[in-house]
DNA sequence: AGCACA
């Protein structure tokens, strides 16, 4: 039961979130939590009846996709699992910045059914460049070989490891820093190691929103901060 | 469970 038979997409569909989160809250942690695997372009949300505890969130890449498919698989987020799936048709965020977005007009639910269809049927087109996947139906797995570009994303854990800190840095220096994130617990230095720390969260979630944050960071203008999960 | 963008 892997994610059904849906072509990779820039965007994902996450359900199975707790529905009693505020839209503009949920969209801010969904950006904060997924934006490690890539650039997100957008996050749409709906409170209504049938999209409720829904969300579609759009990655510049398909690769941040997939990683994120697998990583962030039932995570759980505001105490529920997360469900996640590639997104089943392009989103419009995608389509202006390809310049192909064309403003849908109302249609009877048919025709706008008969719409998705079409849609899907492009996304799985351009979703398979010349010829790369074997086995054109041996299921989604080849769908995520990544390329020997792409880094590796550890799982999400409540511990963040943090390069490229200049030597100088003190635990001190890093409490202020990370201190400001809720769930903060403290700052690990690595004597033996200098330029890498540890730093503890009292969960995924919380050392995913400083991570967020603070990635980058930089103490001097020569050390921008490097943070990962760290490896359990 | 539920695939939208207003």
């Amino acid at each position: 039961m892997l994610s059904g038979d849906i072509p990779p997409n820039q965007t994902i569909y996450v359900k199975n979130l707790n529905e009693k989160i505020k839209k503009e809250e949920l969209k801010r942690s969904l950006y904060c939590l997924f934006s490690q695997y890539g650039r997100i372009l957008d996050v749409v949300a709906l409170k209504t009846p049938k999209l409720r505890g829904q969300a579609w969130v759009c990655f510049s890449e398909v690769t941040a996709a997939s990683n994120a498919v697998r990583q962030m698989q039932n995570f759980p987020f505001y105490d529920k699992p997360m469900r996640i799936q590639y997104a089943k048709t392009k989103s419009d965020c995608i389509a202006k910045e390809e310049g192909s977005y064309v403003p849908r007009e109302k249609k009877k639910k048919q025709e706008e059914k008969a719409e998705r269809k079409r849609r899907a049927e492009e996304a799985q087109q351009s979703a398979v460049p010349n010829g790369t996947h074997g086995a054109s139906n041996g299921g989604p797995t080849a769908a995520f070989r990544q390329g020997p570009g792409a880094q590796e994303t550890a799982p999400p854990n409540n511990i963040l490891f943090i390069e490229n800190l200049p030597h100088e840095t003190t635990s001190r220096m890093l409490e202020m820093l990370f201190q400001q994130y809720p769930g903060f617990k403290e700052v690990r230095l690595i004597e033996a190691k200098p330029g890498i720390a540890f730093v503890d969260f009292e969960d995924d979630v919380q050392s995913s929103m400083a991570m967020q944050a603070l990635q980058g960071f930089k103490i001097t203008p020569q050390n921008p901060m490097v943070i990962n999960f760290a490896k359990k």
